[in-house]
DNA sequence: CCAAACCGCACCATTTGAGTACGGATTGGA
DNA sequence: TCCAATCCGTACTCAAATGGTGCGGTTTGG
C-alpha cells in the first residue's frame, strides 16, 4: 500500500490554497471553512507547518498564516516531514539502535536505505505548485457545496 | 514517515534467505528457523508471495517454496505489491469514486498520481540482489540469539 | 493409510492515527 | 483598562488498520 496519512494530504490542501491568497493573512477558521476540512485539524495542521517554516505564524488579534516561502519552493517531501517526520521505510533504517533484532543477521539494512533514499529524492523533485499544476486557478467552489463529511459505507 | 509494514521488512528477509538456497526446496517452518521470524507469520508471507508468482509452492509431503525468479528479477516494488497491494499514497488516487470529498475542489489529484508514478519508479529500480548487496554471504546467526521480541520500553 | 507440508479462512489484540477538548499566551481595538 | 480574536500546546478519546495466531481442510509421498 505504502500510503501515506491522510494529514499530509490535508497539509496539501491547505497549503496550495494559502498559494491562492499569497500576499493575505488568512486564519484557520479562514482556511477551514474555504477548504472543507474540520477546523480543529487545520488549526493542529497549520501549527505544524509553521514548526518547519513553512508557513510564518502571526498572533495576537487580527494574526493568522501566510506562506513562507513560494510555492516552488515547497517540496512534498517537506511538507511530509513536516507533518509526520522525516521519511523511514522501515524500522531498522533511521535512529534505532536495537529495534530490530532481525538486524544482527540483516545484510538490508544498508540495502533499505538506498530505497529510502531513492523515494526521498523522488519526493524532493516534486514542489507544491507542481501538485496545484500550475495555471490552474483554483475554482472557488461554494462553499456549503463541500461539508466534510468523512467518510460513508 | 512513510513507513512501510513490517511484513515487507520480513518478506525481504525471507526472500533473500530463500536467494541462498536456490536449488534446494526450503519448507516454512525451516525458514521460519533460519530466520528467527515467528513460523505462522512466514507461512502467511510466502503465501502472499506465491500469490504473486515471486515464489512457487509445492504441495504434498515434501512440499516447500522455491523461488519463481532470479532475484535480480524482483523489485521491491514487487514484493511491496505482493504483501501489501499497490501503491497509493492517498485515498484520491486509486480506484476510489467520491472517495475524497474534498476531490471536487482538489486540483490536485492529478499531481499525487505524479508523485505515485515517481515513487513506484523508485521502488521498481531496486531489486532484491541490490537490497542484498551481492557478496553477502548471509552469515548464519545462532538460532537462539535472536527470538522475536518484538519491543522493548 | 498416515504424516508432512501447503491452503485459506476467520479471529483477536495491539498499535497507530485522526480528531477533539481545554486552558494558556499574545496582541490590537474599544 | 478591559475585552475579544487569534494562535499555542498538551493531553485525551475513539476508531481503524496492522500484525499475529489458530484451526480445519487438501494434497502428496512413503
Amino acid at each position: 500500500m505504502l500510503k501515506l496519512g491522510r494529514m499530509i494530504d490535508y497539509g496539501v490542501v491547505i497549503l496550495s490554497q494559502m498559494a491562492h491568497h499569497r500576499d493575505d493573512l488568512v486564519t484557520a477558521p479562514g482556511l477551514a471553512e474555504a477548504t472543507g476540512l474540520p477546523a480543529p485539524t487545520v488549526s493542529k495542521i497549520l501549527k505544524s507547518l509553521a514548526h518547519s517554516d513553512l508557513v510564518t505564524s502571526h498572533r495576537g488579534m487580527h494574526g493568522g498564516y501566510t506562506l513562507s516561502r513560494a510555492p516552488e519552493a515547497i517540496s512534498v517531501a517537506a511538507i511530509l516531514e513536516a507533518l509526520e517526520g522525516p521519511v523511514a521505510l522501515t524500522a531498522c533504517v533511521e535512529g534505532s539502535d536495537e529495534q530490530c533484532n532481525v538486524a544482527s543477521l540483516c545484510p538490508i539494512r544498508g540495502g533499505w536505505e538506498k530505497v529510502n533514499d531513492a523515494i526521498r529524492g523522488a519526493l524532493d523533485a516534486v514542489s507544491l505548485s507542481d501538485l496545484v499544476h500550475g495555471g490552474y486557478d483554483f475554482v472557488e467552489p461554494p462553499v456549503e457545496a463541500r461539508i466534510q463529511a468523512p467518510e460513508q459505507v
